[in-house]
DNA sequence: GTAGAAGTTGACATCAGTGTCAGGTTCAGT
DNA sequence: ACTGAACCTGACACTGATGTCAACTTCTAC
């Protein structure tokens, strides 16, 4: 498929596909004239990745981690190195006490929220 | 307690207290030199100001929802606007969702994780 | 073959919270 | 009174994903 069905059906720019390309988190086969044809697969990818950008993580280390990702191709191609795991590690711990943050917040909206309409 | 003590308490910068303060979350009184004075109650305010912030929020939001928080002062000053509340509903749906995708990306990281660590 | 939609690259803008530096003032302990 | 730590304001930089515009090319349907 094309790139702008593809920024259609994951909700993800245009913009931000070809600057994931950039950034060496998808690739794409070209056309004869150089448009980009993707795969049913990148479907999944654009979505993992768009879950990463949301978790706080730099197209950096997704980048890395990516390699190593089980996805809809099949297994990973690719095992991470201790200095990888390391990273990844952390970043899990911030992901876990950012829930946490989230979870606390959200609870604070709602409090909010109730007190505003709560007497009804 | 002074800005440097605050700081330090909460694991928040001196600069982004004197930040918070000048986008209207944080108040302070003035020694007559023109030191920030903070009261007790400081502290759990900055937690929760650094928590919305994680949660996506902006210092105008904050700024609109604080009064209508119930903080360690006592309870709400305020009661939320209609328009508030919308917002504010708005913002809980996405941190609903916020919070689904970093579950799903923590997942992710704990299978490459895994994966590395896995024969052991 | 032609028109219009969709694609290409490249460059610059934006946003918002935070880092950092400069030059000066205040505070607290001796 | 003096000194060093801490604080003050103001300004500028950055980060990094995304928006947007320009000038041009390719694709597709008629």
């Amino acid at each position: 498929m094309r790139i702008g069905e593809l920024a259609e059906r994951t909700g993800v720019s245009v913009r931000s596909l070809r600057y994931y390309e950039q950034q060496g988190l998808l690739t794409a086969d070209r056309t004869t004239g150089g448009h980009r044809e993707y795969p049913e697969s990148a479907v999944d990818r654009v979505i993992r990745i768009q879950e990463l950008f949301a978790a706080g993580l730099s197209s950096k280390k997704i980048a890395l981690m990516l390699p190593c990702m089980r996805d809809a191709d099949g297994g990973p191609s690719e095992i991470a190195t201790p200095r990888l795991v390391d990273d990844l590690t952390a970043e899990r711990a911030r992901i876990d006490r950012l829930i946490t943050d989230l979870m606390r917040s959200r609870d604070v909206l709602d409090e909010v929220i109730d007190a505003a309409s709560g007497g009804r």
